[in-house]
DNA sequence: CGCTACATTTGAAACGATCCAACGCCGACG
DNA sequence: CGTCGGCGTTGGATCGTTTCAAATGTAGCG
């Protein structure tokens, strides 16, 4: 037998071909399945194929065929759990789809995502999944990504859009209603004194999940205090440390509702550094439920906006958009579920 | 001014070199930065470029250059957080490098990994980090992957590999060394009667652990009784589950060294149902250093294994390996740090 | 037997970039 | 005046696959 040659080289449709007495045409004819080619011709060719450990070469084919095969999934915080999730269901979904994931991260840095984005069109994939980093401006990104790229966003939208929104689909998270059936959850356990704690004021989910807050504060006709409403970083740690500012002054609140999880969960830590003792003397909620939440102690009350699900869907809307380039611009809004544990009781000082 | 067609094509070299009148050639020595080009040329060209609002086709280069500019990465579970700070410090090292991530899940399923392998094989990436379903064998890997594509096992050995290692290169935990470290750091604080709890038994990173455990045990001369071995599925649900077990019989234990957080941070759960107080009672030990494992009540006493650094050192490994494929294949054990937190206090019962 | 119809197969031109040998030009040198 | 060397530039082949018009072969039919 002969021996291998001492660099491999990759085997290709040519020798396929050569290997079986056919054309490359005919090869090519068998691999994607045509019914034009004789039966016995294909079983031949299958063999061969066999033979010589041939590997699909897509970027050719990709190339010669002017389609891509991939999709740039890029985030700004892989590391954090609720990302990592979404990830996981975006690339499931492509991948039951056929399409292959350019993963990038940007850490929540504008320029490092400028040149993650601009790295992965030079891949040329399909579309592009963008959970974009804060503050990123619509012409920074669509300078990046050019307007030819399908482009879905998720859970924030692009700051400086102005027109140019059309240009792209949207995914968002319910914040309003989330933050709403929270503030109303609290309300309904007898709360009347709540606050909103945690998240940056220039952020667009910590906007619209204030706003919901104040929806149900108003619809209910409760009142806020200026010192209810206390920003931090959306971090467990800053979290805990800026705890004390709920209770600078009175009159105290009885309950707060959390930016998202992370922050409750600082709460938390801080409200037991204070000797006070949440999920009995004070109620607290988060946003996103991300698995720990369910083991804290006490247990969370929080609002499931299921992040693989949402993958999974932000995967099948880009293909959608694949499928009809000209279909107009879409926003979808996904629902959040309010999660009730322990963590929200009833005030205790009635 | 000339209307752009409707269907907007994409624009190429030629269309570059077109624009501004001279060959093909010149634009791409340009393009890649040649000192052969004359200075007044490569401004006119440059030019144009921006003008025209070129993009590179980076997949049609690696095809004629017969290179790659992609690094697959494929992970037994994304969703885990530990797994998607790899992914993160993966995608960082390969990012400053010049390539781009492809993703995949293969969610501890050993077929969908086959899918998922093959699915990346076919874009030619110019290397793979893999950190393989549990029970993936050597042999159904290799077939998957080829042999021409350099492979770094990251976390986890193949099954019945035999000769077959020399092919790839590893990346492991020391596994055994760190849970020698927990048990003698429980030694230390007085602890005589000392469990392993948690993870499979025919799961290699579970052997290692529970080998290291032995070794500190017996070094000290400890005895150890079985039902102080109590395996449970690597979740925080099960191992609260499980918990009871360890105390089915006399004499229970003091202490517990588990196989990882998540599995610590159930028995914590455990022991809080059964009534005792988990860092006074009893003492528990994780492993990985996860980021909830600080803010736990108690804090865990864990191993930090510090997962984007290892990303880090992945692609690092594998970049290392495409410049000098000849090499001889490495494995490199990354150490692990012991944490020393709250939940591992002496004996209470002395 | 000549002709059409049909079933297969194939040659060659793409896709967008790279690379190499060759070319034109210009001043210098013998 | 002829030719040599350097500098910039370029034509055209090439990477591995697809595609389409055209070629080939085979059989049926009048």
């Amino acid at each position: 037998m002969s021996a291998s040659p001492p660099t491999t080289r990759k085997v290709t449709l040519s020798d396929i071909a050569a290997g079986c007495g056919v054309s490359r045409a005919t090869v090519s004819l068998v691999l994607r399945g045509s019914p034009l080619v004789n039966a016995r011709t294909r079983e031949r060719v299958e063999a061969e194929l066999r033979r010589q450990n041939y590997v699909y070469n897509r970027s050719a084919a990709n190339l010669r065929r002017r389609t891509s095969s991939s999709i740039a999934l890029v985030l700004n915080d892989l590391a954090n759990p609720f990302f990592a999730e979404f990830a996981a269901g975006v690339d499931e979904a492509l991948g039951t789809a056929g399409y292959v994931t350019l993963l990038g991260n940007s850490g929540e840095s504008r320029t490092r995502q400028q040149a993650v984005l601009g790295s992965l069109v030079e891949h040329g994939p399909g579309g592009i999944i963008l959970s974009p980093a804060e503050g990123s401006t619509a012409p920074e990104v669509l300078a990046a990504v050019g307007a030819q790229v399908p482009l879905l966003l998720f859970n924030r939208e692009l700051e400086e859009a102005g027109a140019q929104d059309a240009h792209w689909d949207r995914l968002l998270l319910d914040n309003r209603t989330g933050a709403r059936l929270a503030t109303e959850h609290l309300l309904a356990q007898g709360h009347r004194r709540i606050a909103f704690f945690g998240g940056h004021g220039d952020s667009s989910s910590a906007q619209q999940r204030y706003a919901g807050y104040r929806d149900a504060l108003r619809a209910a006709g409760a009142k806020e205090a200026a010192h209810w409403r206390v920003e931090t970083a959306p971090t467990r740690l800053d979290a805990a440390r800026q705890t004390e500012r709920l209770f600078a002054r009175a009159p105290a609140p009885t309950a707060a509702v959390c930016y998202n999880d992370a922050v409750a969960l600082g709460l938390l830590l801080g409200l037991h550094q204070r000797g006070l003792r949440p999920g009995r003397d004070f109620a607290v909620t988060g946003f996103d439920d991300i698995a720990e939440s369910a083991f804290s102690t006490p247990p969370l009350t929080t609002l499931a906006t299921a992040p693989r699900e949402r993958g999974r869907q932000a995967a099948e809307l880009l293909l959608a958009r694949l499928h009809d380039p000209q279909a107009p611009a879409q926003t979808v809004v996904a629902p959040v579920r309010l999660v009730v544990r322990e963590s929200s009781p009833p005030p205790s000082d009635r």
